[in-house]
DNA sequence: GCATATTACTTGCGTACGCAATTAATGTGT
DNA sequence: ACACATTAATTGCGTACGCAAGTAATATGC
């Protein structure tokens, strides 16, 4: 059990690298996006009314809130995303996706897939995605806002 | 197909960021290291000659060289690792793993099990924890230098 | 209702990283 | 053997990040 564990999170730290290089290269070449922004888009477009709190995308994403800060920067003014004041908190400064972001997120959530589905094209079987797939997701059951 | 794959890998991402918090964090409180430092040591220990060059390394830590020079600097002076001319090759700087290096790398892996146990503990059976890693081992199965 | 604590967000600062240019050495073609 | 390409490593430079401090607003305790 000791044994398989240590490998299985080594594995998986090496899985990620790979495919962050991987994604990174992709996704900024297609759109203006870097894998970090399409995330980003894509955690707003799974939340209720298309918006979050700064300090909510930051735990989702798992980067500091003055992250998320710097970052909405940019996208603001590509009018990817809004500044939204909450009126019943004035603290509160959610980040909304806009139309046009709407678009974009959808169009990079594609590519994402299209490139999800070539890395197990070769040598894997359905029913082993989708168990990986469910064996990570219950790796990530333990706590909120898990993506998609 | 897609869709699983889709969700295998987004669900990748976030366990990677996670594990990455938790371990990064319990790593630099018991050793001096960071998980990336641990990461680098622990490529070294199961080399050919406990050593590597600076290029293999950023390959296999998926890092520029120029990064791994910069992280070597206070290794050495910590006396963890040392460089190593090649005779054959005046270009070549090998970063070897000394005997100090050795002892910490050691103590840092068996951290690293013990936090690597704590994870699949509770809710995993051992089927489950070799299914995952094996699943993981063949996401990285076409490429070289895939740690322990 | 007022003082204090907590929360959301921003900003300054230091650090870590990748890219590109540089230097030095080895490989290759003729 | 010599010119040129390639490779390893380092360094300058710009960028992105986290932490901690600062500011403003809301929540809590008395």
């Amino acid at each position: 059990m000791t044994q398989s564990s240590l490998t299985a999170i080594l594995h998986l730290f090496q899985a990620q690298a790979r495919l962050e290089e991987r994604f990174s290269g992709a996704l900024g070449g297609v759109h203006g996006l870097g894998l970090k922004e399409a995330l980003f888009l894509m955690h707003l477009q799974q939340a209720p009314l298309r918006r979050l709190t700064r300090v909510d995308l930051a735990k989702r994403l798992h980067i500091s809130a003055s992250t998320v800060t710097r970052m909405a920067v940019p996208m603001e003014k590509l009018g990817l995303v809004a500044r939204q004041p909450d009126p019943r908190d004035a603290r509160l400064a959610y980040v909304v996706l806009t139309e046009t972001g709407q678009a974009i997120v959808t169009d990079a959530r594609a590519t994402f897939e299209r490139l999800a589905t070539e890395v197990f094209r070769d040598r894997w079987t359905e029913q082993e995605v989708g168990q990986l797939a469910d064996l990570l997701g219950r790796l990530n059951s333990n706590q909120i806002g898990v993506l998609a």
